[in-house]
DNA sequence: CATTTATCCTGTAAGC
DNA sequence: TGCTTACAGGATAAAT
Protein backbone atom coordinates (compact mmCIF):
# COMPACT_ATOMS: atom_id res chain seq x y z
CA UNK A 1 0.00 0.00 0.00
CA UNK A 2 2.43 2.52 0.79
CA UNK A 3 4.83 3.95 -1.95
CA UNK A 4 7.92 6.07 -1.83
CA UNK A 5 5.84 9.42 -0.48
CA UNK A 6 4.09 7.77 2.14
CA UNK A 7 7.03 5.75 3.49
CA UNK A 8 9.22 8.88 3.37
CA UNK A 9 6.62 10.79 5.61
CA UNK A 10 7.01 7.82 8.04
CA UNK A 11 10.98 8.36 7.82
CA UNK A 12 10.79 11.80 8.67
CA UNK A 13 8.21 10.78 12.03
CA UNK A 14 10.62 8.30 12.90
CA UNK A 15 13.87 10.53 12.93
CA UNK A 16 12.47 12.95 14.97
CA UNK A 17 10.72 10.87 17.49
CA UNK A 18 13.35 7.38 17.95
CA UNK A 19 17.10 9.08 16.92
CA UNK A 20 19.17 8.96 19.57
CA UNK A 21 17.02 6.71 21.72
CA UNK A 22 17.43 3.12 23.05
CA UNK A 23 15.45 0.55 22.53
CA UNK A 24 14.68 -1.43 26.40
CA UNK A 25 11.98 -3.69 25.59
CA UNK A 26 10.30 -5.84 22.71
CA UNK A 27 7.20 -7.66 22.36
CA UNK A 28 6.45 -9.18 19.15
CA UNK A 29 2.39 -9.60 19.03
CA UNK A 30 2.44 -11.83 16.07
CA UNK A 31 5.14 -13.85 14.41
CA UNK A 32 4.18 -13.47 11.07
CA UNK A 33 5.72 -9.52 11.67
CA UNK A 34 9.23 -10.71 12.09
CA UNK A 35 9.31 -13.78 9.80
CA UNK A 36 11.86 -12.25 7.68
CA UNK A 37 14.16 -12.18 11.03
CA UNK A 38 14.98 -15.81 10.14
CA UNK A 39 16.79 -16.38 13.61
CA UNK A 40 13.30 -16.25 15.27
CA UNK A 41 11.56 -13.77 17.41
CA UNK A 42 13.48 -13.99 20.56
CA UNK A 43 16.83 -13.54 19.01
CA UNK A 44 14.92 -10.69 17.02
CA UNK A 45 13.65 -9.27 20.67
CA UNK A 46 17.73 -9.80 21.87
CA UNK A 47 19.11 -8.02 18.93
CA UNK A 48 17.05 -5.04 19.47
CA UNK A 49 17.15 -4.24 23.14
CA UNK A 50 19.94 -2.26 24.59
CA UNK A 51 20.38 -0.40 21.11
CA UNK A 52 20.44 2.73 20.18
CA UNK A 53 18.75 4.18 17.07
CA UNK A 54 21.29 5.74 15.61
CA UNK A 55 19.22 7.07 12.09
CA UNK A 56 16.20 6.12 10.09
CA UNK A 57 16.69 5.68 6.35
CA UNK A 58 15.09 4.80 3.03
CA UNK A 59 15.77 3.51 -0.26
CA UNK A 60 12.06 2.63 -2.03
CA UNK A 61 9.71 1.24 -0.13
CA UNK A 62 11.72 -0.06 2.26
CA UNK A 63 12.55 1.86 5.74
CA UNK A 64 15.19 0.92 8.43
CA UNK A 65 17.18 2.26 11.90
CA UNK A 66 20.48 2.31 12.01
CA UNK A 67 21.94 0.43 15.23
CA UNK A 68 24.97 1.82 17.30
CA UNK A 69 28.16 2.15 14.83
CA UNK A 70 27.98 4.89 12.74
CA UNK A 71 29.51 4.33 9.23
CA UNK A 72 29.06 1.18 6.45
CA UNK A 73 28.98 -1.59 8.77
CA UNK A 74 26.75 -2.82 11.57
CA UNK A 75 22.83 -3.83 11.76
CA UNK A 76 19.83 -2.37 11.16
CA UNK A 77 16.12 -3.18 12.00
CA UNK A 78 14.16 -3.30 8.99
CA UNK A 79 10.92 -2.30 8.11
CA UNK A 80 8.30 -2.96 5.04
CA UNK A 81 5.37 -1.89 5.39
CA UNK A 82 3.57 -4.46 2.73
CA UNK A 83 0.02 -3.51 1.98
CA UNK A 84 -1.29 -2.57 4.71
CA UNK A 85 1.73 -1.61 7.64
CA UNK A 86 1.99 0.87 9.52
CA UNK A 87 4.22 2.81 12.61
CA UNK A 88 2.80 4.51 15.22
CA UNK A 89 4.46 6.53 18.19
CA UNK A 90 2.48 6.14 20.97
CA UNK A 91 2.27 6.89 24.97
CA UNK A 92 3.15 4.07 26.68
CA UNK A 93 -0.04 2.52 28.33
CA UNK A 94 -1.99 3.76 25.48
CA UNK A 95 -4.78 1.32 24.24
CA UNK A 96 -3.17 -1.69 21.66
CA UNK A 97 -4.63 -1.05 18.32
CA UNK A 98 -6.73 -3.85 16.66
CA UNK A 99 -3.23 -5.35 14.79
CA UNK A 100 -0.72 -3.98 16.99
CA UNK A 101 2.34 -6.74 15.69
CA UNK A 102 5.20 -5.19 17.52
CA UNK A 103 5.95 -2.96 19.93
CA UNK A 104 9.42 -1.62 21.35
CA UNK A 105 9.71 0.52 24.32
CA UNK A 106 12.71 2.80 24.90
CA UNK A 107 15.21 3.14 27.96
CA UNK A 108 13.91 6.82 28.31
CA UNK A 109 10.10 5.47 29.63
CA UNK A 110 9.15 8.02 26.61
CA UNK A 111 6.78 7.44 23.49
CA UNK A 112 6.78 3.79 22.54
CA UNK A 113 6.79 2.25 18.83
CA UNK A 114 4.19 0.27 17.73
CA UNK A 115 4.02 -1.99 14.24
CA UNK A 116 0.48 -2.34 13.40
CA UNK A 117 -0.15 -4.56 10.19
CA UNK A 118 -3.64 -5.35 9.25
CA UNK A 119 -3.20 -8.02 6.50
CA UNK A 120 0.80 -9.29 7.60
CA UNK A 121 2.56 -8.27 4.37
CA UNK A 122 4.87 -6.13 5.71
CA UNK A 123 7.40 -7.26 8.53
CA UNK A 124 10.59 -6.28 10.73
CA UNK A 125 13.82 -7.71 10.81
CA UNK A 126 16.94 -6.64 12.06
CA UNK A 127 19.31 -7.09 9.52
CA UNK A 128 23.32 -6.39 8.56
CA UNK A 129 24.13 -3.16 7.06
CA UNK A 130 26.69 -3.39 4.24
CA UNK A 131 27.52 -0.95 1.85
CA UNK A 132 25.29 1.57 3.96
CA UNK A 133 22.08 -0.94 2.75
CA UNK A 134 20.86 -4.19 4.82
CA UNK A 135 21.08 -7.20 3.05
CA UNK A 136 17.96 -7.67 1.58
CA UNK A 137 17.37 -3.94 0.31
CA UNK A 138 20.84 -4.53 -1.62
CA UNK A 139 18.90 -5.43 -5.31
CA UNK A 140 16.34 -2.75 -4.46
CA UNK A 141 17.49 0.20 -7.11
CA UNK A 142 17.70 3.76 -6.41
CA UNK A 143 14.61 6.01 -5.93
CA UNK A 144 14.14 9.51 -7.64
CA UNK A 145 14.77 10.67 -4.85
CA UNK A 146 18.19 9.41 -4.52
CA UNK A 147 20.84 12.12 -5.51
CA UNK A 148 22.51 9.44 -7.52
CA UNK A 149 19.48 8.53 -9.11
CA UNK A 150 20.47 8.07 -13.04
CA UNK A 151 17.58 8.93 -15.40
CA UNK A 152 19.43 8.24 -18.23
CA UNK A 153 20.42 4.90 -17.07
CA UNK A 154 17.00 4.30 -15.70
CA UNK A 155 15.57 5.06 -19.08
CA UNK A 156 18.00 2.86 -20.75
CA UNK A 157 17.00 -0.17 -18.58
CA UNK A 158 13.31 -0.09 -18.95
CA UNK A 159 14.13 0.15 -22.95
CA UNK A 160 16.06 -2.58 -22.46
CA UNK A 161 12.81 -4.75 -21.14
CA UNK A 162 10.88 -6.49 -23.02
CA UNK A 163 7.97 -6.11 -21.46
CA UNK A 164 5.29 -3.11 -20.64
CA UNK A 165 5.49 0.30 -19.43
CA UNK A 166 3.59 0.31 -16.50
CA UNK A 167 5.72 -3.28 -15.07
CA UNK A 168 8.72 -1.74 -15.76
CA UNK A 169 8.08 1.21 -13.54
CA UNK A 170 6.71 -1.34 -10.85
CA UNK A 171 10.08 -3.42 -11.16
CA UNK A 172 11.75 -2.24 -7.77
CA UNK A 173 15.71 -3.34 -9.10
CA UNK A 174 14.69 -1.16 -12.36
CA UNK A 175 13.55 2.14 -10.27
CA UNK A 176 12.37 1.80 -6.86
CA UNK A 177 9.34 3.72 -4.62
CA UNK A 178 6.54 3.47 -7.17
CA UNK A 179 3.55 1.55 -6.98
CA UNK A 180 -0.09 1.01 -8.69
CA UNK A 181 -1.41 4.75 -7.30
CA UNK A 182 1.74 6.47 -8.73
CA UNK A 183 2.42 4.63 -11.71
CA UNK A 184 -0.35 5.59 -13.04
CA UNK A 185 -0.44 8.98 -11.90
CA UNK A 186 2.96 9.24 -13.59
CA UNK A 187 1.54 7.31 -16.98
CA UNK A 188 -1.24 9.75 -17.00
CA UNK A 189 1.14 12.87 -16.66
CA UNK A 190 3.47 11.72 -19.18
CA UNK A 191 0.04 10.46 -21.56
CA UNK A 192 1.38 7.23 -21.92
CA UNK A 193 -0.39 4.23 -21.63
CA UNK A 194 1.10 1.48 -19.32
CA UNK A 195 0.83 -1.27 -22.00
CA UNK A 196 3.10 0.20 -24.06
CA UNK A 197 5.87 -1.88 -24.80
CA UNK A 198 8.92 -0.85 -23.02
CA UNK A 199 10.99 -1.36 -26.19
CA UNK A 200 9.31 1.39 -28.23
CA UNK A 201 9.51 4.33 -25.46
CA UNK A 202 11.64 7.17 -26.76
CA UNK A 203 14.33 9.15 -25.44
CA UNK A 204 12.19 11.79 -24.94
CA UNK A 205 9.20 9.79 -23.67
CA UNK A 206 11.64 8.37 -21.34
CA UNK A 207 12.59 11.62 -19.82
CA UNK A 208 9.55 12.75 -19.64
CA UNK A 209 8.18 10.15 -17.88
CA UNK A 210 10.59 10.10 -15.28
CA UNK A 211 10.69 13.57 -15.03
CA UNK A 212 6.66 13.61 -14.14
CA UNK A 213 7.34 10.61 -11.87
CA UNK A 214 9.52 12.85 -9.84
CA UNK A 215 7.35 15.42 -10.16
CA UNK A 216 4.55 13.17 -8.94
CA UNK A 217 6.52 11.89 -6.01
CA UNK A 218 7.19 15.22 -5.14
CA UNK A 219 4.09 16.80 -4.80
CA UNK A 220 2.41 13.65 -3.04
CA UNK A 221 5.06 14.19 0.06
CA UNK A 222 4.66 17.52 0.41
CA UNK A 223 0.61 16.95 0.91
CA UNK A 224 1.53 13.86 3.53
CA UNK A 225 1.09 11.58 1.04
CA UNK A 226 -2.36 9.51 -0.56
CA UNK A 227 -5.01 8.01 1.99
CA UNK A 228 -7.63 6.95 1.16
CA UNK A 229 -8.76 5.24 4.37
CA UNK A 230 -7.80 4.92 8.40
CA UNK A 231 -4.70 2.30 6.77
CA UNK A 232 -2.19 4.96 5.71
CA UNK A 233 -1.21 7.08 8.30
CA UNK A 234 1.79 8.77 9.63
CA UNK A 235 3.40 8.13 12.81
CA UNK A 236 0.69 9.72 15.05
CA UNK A 237 -2.27 8.48 12.83
CA UNK A 238 -2.84 11.44 10.36
CA UNK A 239 -4.13 10.81 6.96
CA UNK A 240 -2.19 12.73 3.82
CA UNK A 241 -4.77 14.70 1.30
CA UNK A 242 -3.08 13.99 -1.86
CA UNK A 243 -6.03 11.83 -2.76
CA UNK A 244 -7.56 15.08 -3.56
CA UNK A 245 -5.22 15.65 -6.18
CA UNK A 246 -5.20 12.27 -7.75
CA UNK A 247 -5.66 12.59 -11.70
CA UNK A 248 -6.52 9.33 -12.94
CA UNK A 249 -5.88 6.33 -10.09
CA UNK A 250 -9.45 5.10 -8.70
CA UNK A 251 -10.77 7.89 -10.57
CA UNK A 252 -12.88 5.37 -12.53
CA UNK A 253 -15.99 7.32 -14.18
CA UNK A 254 -14.75 10.76 -13.35
CA UNK A 255 -13.71 13.21 -16.09
CA UNK A 256 -10.03 13.43 -16.89
CA UNK A 257 -8.99 16.77 -15.89
CA UNK A 258 -7.22 17.31 -18.87
CA UNK A 259 -10.29 16.50 -21.31
CA UNK A 260 -13.01 15.52 -19.78
CA UNK A 261 -12.96 11.95 -20.95
CA UNK A 262 -14.36 9.70 -18.68
CA UNK A 263 -11.31 7.81 -17.27
CA UNK A 264 -11.02 4.03 -17.68
CA UNK A 265 -10.65 1.41 -15.18
CA UNK A 266 -9.44 -2.04 -16.36
CA UNK A 267 -8.18 -5.16 -15.01
CA UNK A 268 -4.43 -5.36 -14.11
CA UNK A 269 -1.85 -8.31 -12.60
CA UNK A 270 -4.49 -8.87 -10.16
CA UNK A 271 -5.28 -5.24 -9.32
CA UNK A 272 -6.29 -2.09 -11.40
CA UNK A 273 -5.09 0.31 -13.60
CA UNK A 274 -6.56 4.03 -14.13
CA UNK A 275 -6.20 5.69 -18.26
CA UNK A 276 -7.60 8.34 -20.02
CA UNK A 277 -8.91 6.78 -22.91
CA UNK A 278 -8.09 10.20 -24.97
CA UNK A 279 -4.93 11.55 -23.05
CA UNK A 280 -3.26 7.88 -23.05
CA UNK A 281 -4.22 6.18 -26.21
CA UNK A 282 -3.54 2.44 -26.18
CA UNK A 283 -0.86 1.31 -28.17
CA UNK A 284 -1.92 -0.38 -31.47
CA UNK A 285 0.33 -3.20 -30.66
CA UNK A 286 -0.07 -3.47 -26.85
CA UNK A 287 2.67 -5.42 -24.75
CA UNK A 288 0.21 -8.61 -23.47
C1' DC B 1 18.47 -16.32 -18.50
C1' DA B 2 14.03 -12.98 -18.32
C1' DT B 3 9.36 -12.52 -17.56
C1' DT B 4 4.75 -13.63 -15.68
C1' DT B 5 1.65 -15.77 -12.28
C1' DA B 6 -0.05 -17.15 -7.99
C1' DT B 7 0.01 -16.46 -3.22
C1' DC B 8 0.61 -14.75 1.37
C1' DC B 9 -3.52 -12.11 4.87
C1' DT B 10 -7.64 -9.33 6.77
C1' DG B 11 -11.23 -6.13 6.14
C1' DT B 12 -14.57 -3.49 3.52
C1' DA B 13 -17.87 -2.60 0.01
C1' DA B 14 -20.83 -4.11 -3.50
C1' DG B 15 -24.13 -7.35 -5.27
C1' DC B 16 -27.65 -10.75 -4.65
C1' DT C 1 -30.54 -8.30 7.12
C1' DG C 2 -27.26 -11.84 5.87
C1' DC C 3 -24.35 -14.31 2.70
C1' DT C 4 -20.99 -14.32 -1.21
C1' DT C 5 -17.71 -12.29 -4.04
C1' DA C 6 -14.39 -8.90 -5.67
C1' DC C 7 -10.89 -6.02 -4.50
C1' DA C 8 -7.18 -3.33 -1.83
C1' DG C 9 -1.47 0.94 -1.80
C1' DG C 10 3.46 -5.12 -2.35
C1' DA C 11 7.02 -8.49 -2.92
C1' DT C 12 8.50 -12.88 -4.00
C1' DA C 13 8.77 -17.97 -4.85
C1' DA C 14 7.40 -20.80 -8.41
C1' DA C 15 6.09 -21.51 -12.99
C1' DT C 16 6.60 -20.52 -17.86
Amino acid sequence: MPELPEVEVVRLGLAEHVTGRTVAAVEVRHPRSVRRHLAGELDFAARLSGRQVRAARRRGKYLWLDLDSDGAAGEALLAHLGMSGQMRIQPPGAADETHLRVRLQFADGGPELRFIDQRTFGGLSVENVVDGLPTPVAHIARDPMDPHFDHDAVIAGIRRRRTSLKRALLDQTLVSGIGNIYADEALWRARLHGARPTATLTATQGRTLLTVVTEVITEALAAGGTSFDALYVNINGASGYFDRSLAAYGQAGRPCPRCSTAIQREAFMNRSSYTCPRCQPRPRHPHP
